[in-house]
DNA sequence: AGCGGTACCGGTAGCGCTAACAGGAAGCTT
DNA sequence: AAGCTTCCTGTTAGCGCTACCGGTACCGCT
């Protein structure tokens, strides 16, 4: 910067005011500066630049599973919005290991990040009410942060159960009327929302709720697969199975195609999320989109009101699921 | 730091010591300082760190789109091992825009990187040759820079013409003499080299080469769909299919459905990459398996040797697919 | 006692940039 | 002609950390 300085005659502040495009600075010596700087291929420091003006530039992704579709799409979405406003983003996997989260979050702490954005972590209530006090800025995405406090994080999620009534509604408005919820795991928040909307759209259609008709099962076509194969051995009248996800969505295509199941005239599948994959298999899936992309994108506008001071404190964006519907069902 | 340095009764020096593990501190005086350091919830600035040795502890992963299962992949592989290493990664998208990957290419020189992984860039030789000197250390993925002056960027590269000589090789060994090649665009460069393996094994299984068997497509299952259809249509005696990737591949079972061929019986199908779409679709695809997280793992391996000094300067690592053989062929 | 060696710790001077203020020159007003 | 505004530019003082050097205390040895 020194060296651009002295070639052009000014002193380090002109140089500075522009490259970062203020105001007050003459025509003619802007373009001397610039020449300048172009002749000697200078690029700023944004590290010096970031130690003087406390702001860096840059967010903090952190995210499961990169490779993970869902989340890939988020990343994407991310992604986009930051670049568009001149931030960086740092990608952070955690790899499902709590340890690992709050690894990358000390270290992106250390990095001075100007806004986190946190995607289905899965720390507990007290560690993560420690980091988000400790960000200036942070979304959440997928995950609630109850407080009794004054300090609620903000947030971004997918209406999981509008999304699991919308799935249920159809099939029972095509006539269905004992409808099986592959639940996918235990543990999931989004299952629970899920088998929330799926629960209240049976009672409304009237059709009395079973608890015996949902299955847990592993996220995944294997689980989806033997799950299904399972369920439709105890209870073989059952003619719709709503899903988790779609992969344990094809998971039932494949137990279908097993016992001899036609799909959709025997049995109805309806999957979750609108994976790449659910238009290619064979029949191509009924299922539940939720806007990835736009999760991602959403979240960051949020995020960055929140850098630039104009939010409304605490704030909870919810987006809704839309039905997609192909040849499982109904 | 000044806090902590007075609260502990030690100098600055003492803490940075500290919070970098050097030695010649004794154990008392450390015990002292790390209890202060978590009273007060002190994280060290890298930011200041980043100006005070000119090391940032970041890398740079530009990559065309992460929502592609290839690169988010690469992705996860390169975010592993620079986990593993102290660094974190910045992810830069750049949508397939020459115009953003300058762009973002700049930014990331200003963020001051140690390192850059440049996935399959839309740069002509020029421009990336000037990149690659502006940065100290830099490795390409799946593209080479060919260069008559000294300096040649480290790369790490898929080795596509023994793909595509391998699967082109388990349709003739499966008694096929009638392959076809969907090539998928006509700019990549992995078609290219995978065409010109498919055309070495013809010639090594004495089919004689037939340029008119190899037909251009959009890399999509749409892409794949139309191409198979017209290449079967005008070459009705095709009895195998090997495409440019598995959304071709699939795109092609969906022709064969379509024209009432059977797979594999009346033709063959194998695709590439061994997306995890591919164990997926009916029937499964025989694909190539492409070491994608394995492909970003070693390249951060290279670009960390590269960053202390350990490289042997200008190298090439060449993976190697490996037949993944499923339902689809022989 | 004096010497050298080791273990530990501190002072100083930046790293490259910008915030905040302080001018100075030109043009305009009174 | 003095004073005022407007426009442009420079000076100073850090931002929080570490490299580098220099010190002190203490030990064992001659």
């Amino acid at each position: 910067m020194a060296d651009v300085a002295r070639e052009a005659g000014v002193s380090s502040m002109t140089v500075s005011r522009v490259i970062n495009n203020k105001e007050d600075v003459r025509a003619a010596t802007r373009e001397r500066v610039v020449a300048v700087i172009e002749r000697l291929g200078y690029r700023p420091s944004g590290i010096a630049r970031g130690l003087a003006t406390r702001r860096t530039g840059t967010l903090g992704l952190v995210v499961p599973d990169v490779a993970n579709p869902f989340f890939a799409d988020v990343a994407r979405g991310v992604e986009h919005v930051a670049y568009g406003e001149g931030y960086n983003v740092f990608l952070c996997n955690t790899e499902e290991d709590p340890e690992r989260e709050l690894a990358v979050l000390k270290s992106l702490e250390e990095k001075r990040v100007d806004g986190l954005v946190l995607c289905s972590s899965r720390l507990d209530e007290e560690e993560l009410r420690a980091i988000v006090t400790r960000h200036s800025a942070a979304v959440l995405v997928n995950r609630r942060l109850e407080g009794q406090g004054v300090r609620l994080a903000t947030r971004v999620l997918v209406d999981d159960e509008a999304g699991g009534r919308l799935a249920t509604r159809l099939l029972l408005e095509a006539g269905h009327r004992m409808v099986a919820f592959l639940a996918g795991p235990r543990v999931s928040h989004s299952g629970r929302e899920r088998g929330k909307g799926y629960r209240a759209a049976l009672v409304e259609g009237g059709v009395a709720d079973n608890g015996a008709r949902v299955r847990h099962c592993a996220p995944t076509v294997e689980g989806g697969q033997q799950a299904a194969r399972e369920l439709l051995d105890v209870y073989p009248r059952t003619t719709a199975l709503f899903c988790y996800n779609d992969l344990v969505a094809v998971g039932a295509l494949q137990a279908c195609a097993e016992l001899g199941r036609r799909v959709p005239e025997d049995v109805a599948v309806v999957g979750y999320d609108d994976i790449p994959l659910a238009a290619l298999v064979t029949p191509a899936l009924t299922t539940c989109r939720v806007p990835r992309y736009e999760l991602g994108a959403r979240t960051v506008r949020l995020l960055l009101d929140q850098i630039h001071g104009c939010s409304d404190g605490c704030e909870e964006i919810l987006l809704q699921p839309e039905l997609v519907v192909r040849d499982s069902a109904p």
